[in-house]
DNA sequence: AACACGATGGACT
DNA sequence: GTCCATCGTGTTA
């Protein structure tokens, strides 16, 4: 398997609060067989109150694997048509993930054109959350997939980033205002590989650790 | 059982 | 900028 990074990282890693995990998940490789992307943007949903959460109506079968320990994946069709690919956080029962908005790619451009439609190119590839997941083979039976087992769809360490940008979430005008307006979503500074850049501030290294 | 709607993306004016 | 495909989920009755 080409990893084209570090390690795996471990269960310890996701088990802290999302929007810690959302920032250190920048820069991390998320590895399926030929294909690794680098991670360059994130949105951090759930945690306490989140009207713009799948787990606002609580524990359903749909969003069952957010209520699990964190360092697996939740996948969800979108649209009746995507397959976004989010990373649960958090102790078990806290009903916290985080969203693959974008990526950039590391190796396996091949396969990722291919399943993309074949003549993309540029960010377009991998700049949305169906777009990052249908570059890497996700689709729902991936729901629950433990990301930090080797084997499969995985993440592995990859280079820090350095400036990072924050902004409000995409896509949730059902949402209650305050959470709406929230700055819970994460990009690498200085990166082509990025959605909706427009809406996205530079913050300081506070907000993390 | 019916219904409204979406953590989007691609095509088109 | 606008329009809309497409289908499972959660809500309401």
């Amino acid at each position: 398997m080409l990893h084209a990074g570090g390690l795996v990282l471990p269960r310890a890693f996701y088990r802290r609060p999302v929007t810690e995990v959302a920032v250190d998940l920048l820069g991390q490789h998320l590895c399926h067989g030929d294909v690794v992307l680098r991670v360059t943007e994130v949105e951090a949903y759930g945690g306490l109150e989140d009207s713009a959460s799948h787990c606002r109506f609580g524990r359903t079968a749909r969003n069952e694997p957010m209520w699990q320990a964190g360092g697996v994946a939740y996948v969800f069709l979108c649209y009746g048509v995507h397959h976004p690919l989010n990373i649960v956080t958090g102790p078990e029962e806290e009903g916290a993930a985080i969203l693959i908005r974008a990526c950039e790619p590391v190796a396996g451009l091949e396969p990722i054109r291919a399943r993309r439609g074949g003549k993309l190119e540029g960010p377009s590839l991998l700049n949305g959350p169906g777009k990052v997941a249908q570059a890497l083979g996700v689709d729902l039976s991936f729901n629950a997939h433990r990301l930090y087992e080797p084997g499969g769809l995985e993440l592995r360490e990859g280079p820090r980033p350095g400036a990072i940008l924050r902004g409000p979430r995409v896509g949730v005008p059902y949402a209650h205002p305050d959470h709406q307006l929230a700055p819970l979503r994460f990009a690498i500074a200085d990166c082509a590989w990025v959605s909706h850049r427009d809406s996205l501030c530079v913050t300081t290294s506070a907000i993390h650790r």
